[in-house]
DNA sequence: TTATTCTCTACTTGTTCGATAGACTTATAG
DNA sequence: CTATAAGTCTATCGAACAAGTAGAGAATAA
Protein backbone atom coordinates (compact mmCIF):
# COMPACT_ATOMS: atom_id res chain seq x y z
CA UNK A 1 0.00 0.00 0.00
CA UNK A 2 1.15 3.18 -1.10
CA UNK A 3 2.05 5.61 2.22
CA UNK A 4 0.47 9.09 2.26
CA UNK A 5 4.28 10.46 2.32
CA UNK A 6 4.58 8.47 -0.95
CA UNK A 7 1.37 9.98 -2.72
CA UNK A 8 2.30 13.45 -1.20
CA UNK A 9 5.95 13.27 -2.82
CA UNK A 10 5.09 12.07 -5.75
CA UNK A 11 2.36 14.38 -5.83
CA UNK A 12 4.62 16.83 -5.37
CA UNK A 13 7.20 15.64 -8.29
CA UNK A 14 4.63 15.12 -10.95
CA UNK A 15 3.47 18.95 -9.77
CA UNK A 16 6.98 20.46 -10.18
CA UNK A 17 7.71 18.60 -13.63
CA UNK A 18 4.81 19.82 -14.83
CA UNK A 19 6.05 23.86 -13.76
CA UNK A 20 9.41 22.86 -14.95
CA UNK A 21 10.82 25.87 -16.10
CA UNK A 22 8.66 28.37 -14.71
CA UNK A 23 10.92 28.92 -11.84
CA UNK A 24 10.88 28.01 -8.45
CA UNK A 25 7.36 26.85 -6.37
CA UNK A 26 6.91 27.54 -2.82
CA UNK A 27 6.42 24.81 -0.72
CA UNK A 28 3.59 26.39 0.69
CA UNK A 29 1.83 27.11 -2.67
CA UNK A 30 2.69 23.43 -3.53
CA UNK A 31 0.62 22.42 -0.42
CA UNK A 32 -2.42 24.56 -1.28
CA UNK A 33 -2.38 23.67 -4.55
CA UNK A 34 -2.65 19.74 -4.18
CA UNK A 35 -3.89 19.81 -1.14
CA UNK A 36 -1.48 18.12 1.19
CA UNK A 37 -0.68 19.74 5.44
CA UNK A 38 2.41 21.65 4.44
CA UNK A 39 4.62 20.88 7.32
CA UNK A 40 4.05 17.27 6.61
CA UNK A 41 5.27 18.36 2.87
CA UNK A 42 8.22 20.23 4.14
CA UNK A 43 9.82 16.91 5.31
CA UNK A 44 9.05 14.55 2.51
CA UNK A 45 10.60 17.57 0.25
CA UNK A 46 13.96 17.50 1.98
CA UNK A 47 13.93 13.79 2.06
CA UNK A 48 13.96 14.03 -1.73
CA UNK A 49 16.36 16.66 -2.02
CA UNK A 50 18.81 14.76 -0.29
CA UNK A 51 18.04 12.54 -2.94
CA UNK A 52 19.12 14.57 -5.48
CA UNK A 53 15.64 14.89 -6.56
CA UNK A 54 14.84 18.09 -6.02
CA UNK A 55 16.99 21.46 -5.31
CA UNK A 56 15.62 24.81 -3.43
CA UNK A 57 16.93 28.09 -2.61
CA UNK A 58 15.82 29.64 0.93
CA UNK A 59 14.91 33.86 1.04
CA UNK A 60 12.96 35.99 -1.53
CA UNK A 61 12.72 34.51 -4.58
CA UNK A 62 13.20 30.73 -3.86
CA UNK A 63 11.17 27.58 -3.76
CA UNK A 64 11.66 24.07 -5.23
CA UNK A 65 12.43 22.52 -8.32
CA UNK A 66 13.34 19.53 -10.18
CA UNK A 67 17.15 18.65 -9.30
CA UNK A 68 17.11 16.84 -12.60
CA UNK A 69 15.09 16.84 -15.73
CA UNK A 70 11.93 14.94 -15.71
CA UNK A 71 12.54 11.91 -18.04
CA UNK A 72 15.77 11.32 -15.84
CA UNK A 73 13.68 11.10 -12.87
CA UNK A 74 12.12 7.52 -12.18
CA UNK A 75 8.81 6.42 -10.00
CA UNK A 76 10.77 3.56 -8.85
CA UNK A 77 13.05 5.61 -6.99
CA UNK A 78 11.17 8.51 -5.39
CA UNK A 79 9.37 5.52 -4.22
CA UNK A 80 12.09 3.58 -2.86
CA UNK A 81 13.41 7.05 -1.26
CA UNK A 82 9.96 7.30 0.52
CA UNK A 83 8.63 3.88 0.86
CA UNK A 84 11.45 2.06 1.21
CA UNK A 85 12.45 -1.10 -1.03
CA UNK A 86 9.38 -2.29 -3.76
CA UNK A 87 10.08 -5.83 -3.30
CA UNK A 88 7.13 -7.76 -0.58
CA UNK A 89 9.55 -9.65 0.93
CA UNK A 90 13.21 -8.95 2.35
CA UNK A 91 14.20 -12.45 0.57
CA UNK A 92 13.98 -10.90 -2.60
CA UNK A 93 15.34 -7.20 -2.62
CA UNK A 94 18.27 -5.95 -3.31
CA UNK A 95 18.39 -2.67 -1.62
CA UNK A 96 17.17 -4.36 1.36
CA UNK A 97 18.26 -8.04 1.25
CA UNK A 98 18.24 -10.36 4.16
CA UNK A 99 17.01 -13.81 4.54
CA UNK A 100 13.85 -14.95 6.33
CA UNK A 101 15.31 -16.42 9.95
CA UNK A 102 12.90 -19.13 10.16
CA UNK A 103 13.40 -20.43 6.58
CA UNK A 104 15.29 -23.35 6.56
CA UNK A 105 16.00 -23.43 2.97
CA UNK A 106 15.30 -20.41 1.30
CA UNK A 107 16.21 -21.82 -2.49
CA UNK A 108 12.96 -23.46 -2.16
CA UNK A 109 10.52 -21.58 -0.32
CA UNK A 110 7.38 -21.41 -2.41
CA UNK A 111 6.57 -17.70 -0.84
CA UNK A 112 10.48 -16.37 -2.04
CA UNK A 113 9.61 -17.85 -5.93
CA UNK A 114 6.28 -16.48 -6.43
CA UNK A 115 7.12 -12.99 -4.82
CA UNK A 116 10.47 -12.57 -6.57
CA UNK A 117 7.93 -12.81 -10.01
CA UNK A 118 5.99 -9.50 -8.09
CA UNK A 119 8.73 -7.76 -6.79
CA UNK A 120 9.93 -7.75 -10.44
CA UNK A 121 7.26 -7.04 -11.88
CA UNK A 122 6.78 -3.89 -10.02
CA UNK A 123 10.17 -2.83 -10.56
CA UNK A 124 9.84 -3.10 -14.30
CA UNK A 125 6.93 -0.57 -14.34
CA UNK A 126 8.61 2.05 -12.07
CA UNK A 127 11.73 1.82 -12.72
CA UNK A 128 10.63 2.27 -16.61
CA UNK A 129 8.31 5.33 -16.15
CA UNK A 130 9.92 8.63 -15.39
CA UNK A 131 7.76 12.12 -14.60
CA UNK A 132 8.11 12.84 -18.26
CA UNK A 133 6.05 9.36 -18.79
CA UNK A 134 4.12 10.07 -16.16
CA UNK A 135 3.28 13.70 -17.81
CA UNK A 136 2.64 12.58 -21.64
CA UNK A 137 0.21 10.06 -20.13
CA UNK A 138 -1.99 12.31 -18.20
CA UNK A 139 -1.84 14.58 -21.26
CA UNK A 140 -3.11 12.01 -23.71
CA UNK A 141 -5.55 11.43 -21.05
CA UNK A 142 -6.81 14.92 -20.79
CA UNK A 143 -7.57 14.90 -24.72
CA UNK A 144 -9.52 11.72 -25.14
CA UNK A 145 -13.54 11.71 -24.64
CA UNK A 146 -14.05 10.76 -20.93
CA UNK A 147 -14.75 7.23 -20.73
CA UNK A 148 -16.03 5.43 -17.55
CA UNK A 149 -12.88 4.87 -15.37
CA UNK A 150 -12.04 0.75 -15.26
CA UNK A 151 -11.80 -0.27 -11.46
CA UNK A 152 -9.58 -3.11 -10.36
CA UNK A 153 -8.87 -4.56 -7.38
CA UNK B 1 5.23 -5.29 1.81
CA UNK B 2 3.86 -8.74 3.07
CA UNK B 3 2.61 -8.79 6.44
CA UNK B 4 3.54 -11.86 9.06
CA UNK B 5 0.34 -12.54 9.14
CA UNK B 6 0.12 -13.12 5.24
CA UNK B 7 3.63 -15.28 5.05
CA UNK B 8 2.23 -17.09 7.89
CA UNK B 9 -0.77 -18.22 6.02
CA UNK B 10 0.57 -18.70 3.14
CA UNK B 11 3.26 -21.25 4.86
CA UNK B 12 0.21 -22.83 6.21
CA UNK B 13 -1.92 -23.16 3.24
CA UNK B 14 1.45 -24.64 1.23
CA UNK B 15 2.31 -27.19 4.01
CA UNK B 16 -1.30 -28.26 3.83
CA UNK B 17 -1.12 -28.67 0.20
CA UNK B 18 1.87 -30.64 0.47
CA UNK B 19 0.61 -32.97 2.94
CA UNK B 20 -2.98 -32.93 1.38
CA UNK B 21 -4.58 -36.33 1.53
CA UNK B 22 -2.11 -37.21 4.45
CA UNK B 23 -5.60 -36.78 7.09
CA UNK B 24 -5.69 -33.76 9.14
CA UNK B 25 -2.94 -31.37 10.31
CA UNK B 26 -2.20 -30.28 13.98
CA UNK B 27 -2.35 -26.40 14.30
CA UNK B 28 0.49 -27.22 17.02
CA UNK B 29 2.24 -29.54 14.52
CA UNK B 30 1.95 -27.02 11.80
CA UNK B 31 3.14 -24.30 13.96
CA UNK B 32 6.19 -25.89 15.45
CA UNK B 33 7.67 -27.18 11.98
CA UNK B 34 7.39 -24.23 10.55
CA UNK B 35 8.24 -22.26 13.09
CA UNK B 36 5.38 -20.07 13.67
CA UNK B 37 3.57 -18.80 17.00
CA UNK B 38 0.76 -20.92 17.57
CA UNK B 39 -2.43 -18.89 19.12
CA UNK B 40 -1.13 -16.22 16.40
CA UNK B 41 -1.71 -18.76 14.04
CA UNK B 42 -4.76 -19.84 14.99
CA UNK B 43 -6.70 -16.98 14.23
CA UNK B 44 -5.07 -16.49 10.75
CA UNK B 45 -6.44 -20.43 10.30
CA UNK B 46 -10.08 -19.75 11.51
CA UNK B 47 -9.98 -16.62 8.70
CA UNK B 48 -8.91 -18.90 6.05
CA UNK B 49 -11.59 -20.93 7.43
CA UNK B 50 -14.27 -18.51 6.90
CA UNK B 51 -13.24 -18.07 3.20
CA UNK B 52 -13.74 -21.56 2.75
CA UNK B 53 -9.61 -22.02 1.86
CA UNK B 54 -9.68 -24.57 4.74
CA UNK B 55 -11.72 -27.29 6.47
CA UNK B 56 -11.36 -28.45 10.33
CA UNK B 57 -12.44 -30.71 12.77
CA UNK B 58 -12.61 -30.70 16.43
CA UNK B 59 -11.61 -33.21 19.43
CA UNK B 60 -9.42 -36.00 18.89
CA UNK B 61 -8.28 -37.40 15.13
CA UNK B 62 -9.16 -34.16 14.43
CA UNK B 63 -6.82 -30.94 12.61
CA UNK B 64 -7.02 -28.74 9.74
CA UNK B 65 -6.99 -29.90 6.19
CA UNK B 66 -7.40 -27.55 2.99
CA UNK B 67 -11.26 -26.60 2.10
CA UNK B 68 -10.28 -27.16 -1.77
CA UNK B 69 -8.04 -28.54 -4.12
CA UNK B 70 -4.83 -26.90 -4.49
CA UNK B 71 -5.51 -26.03 -8.21
CA UNK B 72 -8.41 -24.39 -7.25
CA UNK B 73 -6.70 -21.76 -4.01
CA UNK B 74 -5.04 -18.86 -5.60
CA UNK B 75 -2.69 -16.87 -3.64
CA UNK B 76 -4.41 -13.22 -5.04
CA UNK B 77 -7.36 -14.97 -3.20
CA UNK B 78 -5.07 -15.74 -0.07
CA UNK B 79 -3.68 -12.53 0.13
CA UNK B 80 -7.04 -10.46 -0.02
CA UNK B 81 -8.21 -12.08 2.91
CA UNK B 82 -4.77 -11.74 5.21
CA UNK B 83 -3.53 -8.40 3.72
CA UNK B 84 -6.76 -6.95 2.11
CA UNK B 85 -6.65 -5.72 -1.69
CA UNK B 86 -3.85 -6.12 -4.24
CA UNK B 87 -4.04 -2.41 -5.00
CA UNK B 88 -1.32 -0.31 -3.59
CA UNK B 89 -4.08 2.58 -3.67
CA UNK B 90 -7.95 2.45 -3.45
CA UNK B 91 -8.46 4.24 -6.22
CA UNK B 92 -7.74 1.47 -8.37
CA UNK B 93 -9.21 -1.29 -6.69
CA UNK B 94 -12.34 -3.41 -7.13
CA UNK B 95 -12.68 -5.19 -3.46
CA UNK B 96 -11.89 -1.81 -1.61
CA UNK B 97 -12.46 1.16 -4.46
CA UNK B 98 -13.04 4.39 -3.46
CA UNK B 99 -11.88 7.44 -4.90
CA UNK B 100 -9.07 10.18 -3.16
CA UNK B 101 -10.77 12.80 -1.14
CA UNK B 102 -8.13 15.16 -2.16
CA UNK B 103 -7.90 13.94 -5.91
CA UNK B 104 -9.62 16.79 -7.88
CA UNK B 105 -9.71 14.64 -11.33
CA UNK B 106 -9.17 11.38 -10.82
CA UNK B 107 -8.95 10.72 -14.60
CA UNK B 108 -5.89 13.51 -14.74
CA UNK B 109 -4.11 11.83 -12.11
CA UNK B 110 -1.21 10.25 -12.84
CA UNK B 111 -0.54 8.49 -10.14
CA UNK B 112 -3.81 6.28 -10.64
CA UNK B 113 -2.89 5.70 -14.33
CA UNK B 114 0.78 4.14 -13.23
CA UNK B 115 -0.76 2.30 -10.30
CA UNK B 116 -3.05 0.64 -12.17
CA UNK B 117 -0.61 -0.83 -14.06
CA UNK B 118 1.10 -2.08 -11.26
CA UNK B 119 -1.87 -3.36 -9.78
CA UNK B 120 -2.50 -5.33 -12.95
CA UNK B 121 0.82 -6.64 -13.11
CA UNK B 122 0.70 -7.63 -9.62
CA UNK B 123 -2.84 -9.53 -9.81
CA UNK B 124 -2.13 -11.28 -13.46
CA UNK B 125 0.74 -12.85 -11.31
CA UNK B 126 -1.30 -14.05 -7.46
CA UNK B 127 -4.29 -14.77 -9.12
CA UNK B 128 -3.47 -17.29 -11.75
CA UNK B 129 -1.01 -19.06 -9.50
CA UNK B 130 -2.82 -21.37 -7.41
CA UNK B 131 -1.29 -23.79 -4.20
CA UNK B 132 -0.67 -26.19 -7.03
CA UNK B 133 1.69 -24.38 -8.84
CA UNK B 134 3.62 -23.42 -6.17
CA UNK B 135 4.43 -26.73 -4.92
CA UNK B 136 5.24 -27.50 -8.65
CA UNK B 137 7.74 -24.53 -8.66
CA UNK B 138 9.02 -25.79 -5.27
CA UNK B 139 10.06 -29.34 -6.71
CA UNK B 140 11.31 -28.38 -9.95
CA UNK B 141 13.37 -26.03 -8.00
CA UNK B 142 14.40 -28.70 -5.50
CA UNK B 143 15.53 -31.40 -8.66
CA UNK B 144 17.91 -28.40 -9.98
CA UNK B 145 21.59 -27.67 -9.11
CA UNK B 146 21.69 -25.55 -6.68
CA UNK B 147 22.44 -22.09 -7.91
CA UNK B 148 23.30 -18.77 -6.74
CA UNK B 149 20.16 -17.12 -5.71
CA UNK B 150 19.44 -13.94 -8.23
CA UNK B 151 18.92 -11.12 -5.42
CA UNK B 152 16.17 -8.27 -6.31
CA UNK B 153 14.96 -5.15 -5.00
C1' DT C 1 18.70 44.69 8.46
C1' DT C 2 14.43 42.92 7.77
C1' DA C 3 11.27 39.97 5.49
C1' DT C 4 11.15 35.73 3.30
C1' DT C 5 11.86 31.15 2.64
C1' DC C 6 13.82 26.70 3.37
C1' DT C 7 16.03 23.52 7.29
C1' DC C 8 16.28 20.85 11.14
C1' DT C 9 14.83 18.40 15.36
C1' DA C 10 11.63 17.11 18.58
C1' DC C 11 7.26 15.87 19.89
C1' DT C 12 2.38 14.05 19.72
C1' DT C 13 -1.38 11.28 18.69
C1' DG C 14 -3.78 7.50 16.87
C1' DT C 15 -3.64 3.16 14.60
C1' DT C 16 -1.95 -1.18 13.30
C1' DC C 17 0.86 -5.30 13.84
C1' DG C 18 2.25 -9.18 16.13
C1' DA C 19 1.46 -11.75 19.79
C1' DT C 20 -0.49 -13.81 24.19
C1' DA C 21 -4.16 -15.44 27.52
C1' DG C 22 -7.80 -17.89 28.83
C1' DA C 23 -12.40 -19.46 28.88
C1' DC C 24 -15.53 -22.08 25.77
C1' DT C 25 -17.24 -25.65 22.48
C1' DT C 26 -17.19 -29.94 20.09
C1' DA C 27 -15.72 -34.54 19.21
C1' DT C 28 -13.78 -39.15 20.27
C1' DA C 29 -12.22 -43.06 23.12
C1' DG C 30 -13.02 -46.05 26.46
C1' DC D 1 -20.92 -40.67 30.59
C1' DT D 2 -16.73 -38.75 31.55
C1' DA D 3 -11.96 -37.57 30.48
C1' DT D 4 -9.19 -35.79 27.14
C1' DA D 5 -7.98 -33.80 22.89
C1' DA D 6 -8.66 -30.86 19.71
C1' DG D 7 -10.38 -26.32 17.45
C1' DT D 8 -13.11 -21.52 18.57
C1' DC D 9 -13.78 -17.15 20.23
C1' DT D 10 -12.90 -12.67 22.52
C1' DA D 11 -10.14 -9.65 24.99
C1' DT D 12 -6.02 -7.55 25.87
C1' DC D 13 -1.20 -5.85 25.44
C1' DG D 14 3.10 -3.59 24.01
C1' DA D 15 5.89 -1.84 20.45
C1' DA D 16 6.34 0.19 16.31
C1' DC D 17 4.90 3.11 12.81
C1' DA D 18 2.27 6.65 10.23
C1' DA D 19 0.75 11.10 9.89
C1' DG D 20 0.93 15.35 11.36
C1' DT D 21 2.32 19.58 14.42
C1' DA D 22 5.48 22.97 16.51
C1' DG D 23 8.94 26.02 16.70
C1' DA D 24 13.60 27.63 16.68
C1' DG D 25 17.39 28.18 13.31
C1' DA D 26 19.99 29.40 8.94
C1' DA D 27 20.41 31.42 4.45
C1' DT D 28 19.16 34.68 0.91
C1' DA D 29 17.51 38.82 -1.42
C1' DA D 30 15.77 43.45 -1.33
Amino acid sequence: MLSRKAKYGLKALIHLAQRAGDGPVLIGDLAERERMPRKFLEQILLELKKKGMLESRKGRGGGYRLGRPPEKIFLGDIMRVLDGPLAPVPCVSVTAYHTCDECLDQRLCGIRLVMQEVRDAIADILDHTSLRDVLDRVNKEGHRPKKKIPERD
